[in-house]
DNA sequence: AGAATATTCAACCATTTAGTTGAATGATAA
DNA sequence: TTATCATTCAACTAAATGGTTGAATATTCT
């Protein structure tokens, strides 16, 4: 509530969910209509449809009409920020880590 | 559902919410109390305390007691698989990334 | 025009989430 | 022991999520 970027949790609620994890992997190696990615699903057409919609809003994938159907490609930009934000945290698994080290000094402050 | 990391779920989504983004940010400078932390939001106690559970279950803070305060502080082995998930798309976009040029090709795509 | 195909919309349902309030637990201080 | 402080639990509500089914829309084929 404090923080600036608002992209970021539409972005990381769509990684959150496992199928939409899925259809991202698979449009990255290459442009599927909607039909190509629902059949690889147990879901209905019109869930995936939803998973499609949410991306879009997320600006994770792009959608354009080719006729009848309608093609899906990776948009990366927006995982650009979610990498962004991450990579923030990352000298903190470097330097301060969850290491033995870390946990031995844990125990001392603990006991005092 | 097709996939391996159901970690990845709960990172995620404990990364969707910008209340626990910001208690991320502040827990990584400095090990703090759970009221230092509550003090901060116009939430309630309780609210604060589910948003830190949350956040533990993701595994992504660790707490500790001293006494009768839970000391809370960042935990960011679990961010490293998110991050190592979103540096899977890394090259995306560098190479056919979002362009002027890949909007052409598209243009051109599109008309056939 | 009519049929078939591709996708979305609308209405609904169950579950989860984000919040509240008030009571309960645990630890320290008087 | 009693009071106080720090935190969580339980019960509740409103809204969001993830799913369904069936109708609606848009495009192409005959």
């Amino acid at each position: 509530m404090v923080e600036y970027s608002i992209q970021l949790n539409s972005v990381f609620s769509s990684l959150a969910d496992p199928t939409r994890r899925d259809i991202l992997r698979r449009v990255a190696r290459k442009e599927l209509s909607v039909s190509e990615i629902a059949q690889s699903y147990k879901l209905t057409f019109a869930a995936v449809s939803k998973h499609l919609t949410m991306l879009e809003k997320a600006r994770l994938i792009h959608k354009r009409q080719e006729g009848r159907q309608h093609m899906i490609s990776l948009s990366p930009r927006a995982l650009k920020g979610a990498a962004t934000y991450l990579r923030h945290y990352d000298g903190m698994w470097r330097g301060r880590l969850d290491s033995l080290e870390h946990y031995l000094d844990r125990g001392k402050t603990h006991v005092r």
